[in-house]
DNA sequence: ACCCCGATCGTA
DNA sequence: ACGATCGGGGTT
């Protein structure tokens, strides 16, 4: 099975969060069906965390697409992004749930739950998901059809109709 | 140096 | 509805 080369992230974010629907996660030994995205886009954006700009931590989104943006949150939790488009425009993809065909009793709907149980945390951050060899995403089909939501967790930005998940 | 609050989750 | 828990980033 094939995995996504640059040109599938290099793409607008909405796009690539649509389309990402169905690829599959692989970190070390794990596998997942990816069931929910939500977009994010520096400019014009105002729950991004790259829309004030630069900052150590955000450099990563401005930089080039198909690269991991692992961050910290709420003192306990690890949320995992594909960062897209073009070198110089910040945007993300953050993968909110995943499928888990190894054990489907493991429910994994959730930033912080699917990065606690596949162990990603920021040692994972700024990867080269293109080219590294235990983290990438495998060109499994995509889902035709899923719900568009507004993103969860946010205060402002709530006006974009720019979460997608599968209807399972 | 300090302070506020967050792209969450489990429990109540 | 709320507490746990701490780093990032803006402010002093």
């Amino acid at each position: 099975m094939k995995r996504l080369q640059r040109d599938f992230f290099n793409r607008p974010v909405l796009t690539v969060a649509q389309e990402l629907l169905g690829k599959t996660l692989a970190y070390k030994e794990h596998q997942g069906i990816i069931t929910e995205t939500e977009a994010y886009h520096g400019h014009d954006d105002p729950a991004c965390h790259a829309s004030r700009g630069h900052t150590p931590r955000t450099d990563v989104m401005f930089g080039p697409p198909g690269f991991s943006y692992v961050y910290f949150i709420y003192g306990m939790y690890h949320c995992l992004n594909i960062v897209t488009e073009a070198e110089g425009t910040a945007a993300a993809v953050l993968i909110r749930g995943v499928q888990y065909p190894q054990d489907p009793k493991v429910v994994l709907n959730g930033p912080g739950k699917l990065c606690r149980y596949f162990g990603i945390t920021l040692t994972d951050n700024r990867t080269d998901l293109v080219v590294s060899k235990n983290f990438y995403v495998l060109d499994t089909p995509s889902y035709p059809s899923y719900d568009i939501t507004p993103r969860i967790g946010i205060n402002q930005g709530q006006d974009k109709l720019w979460r997608f998940v599968v209807r399972l």
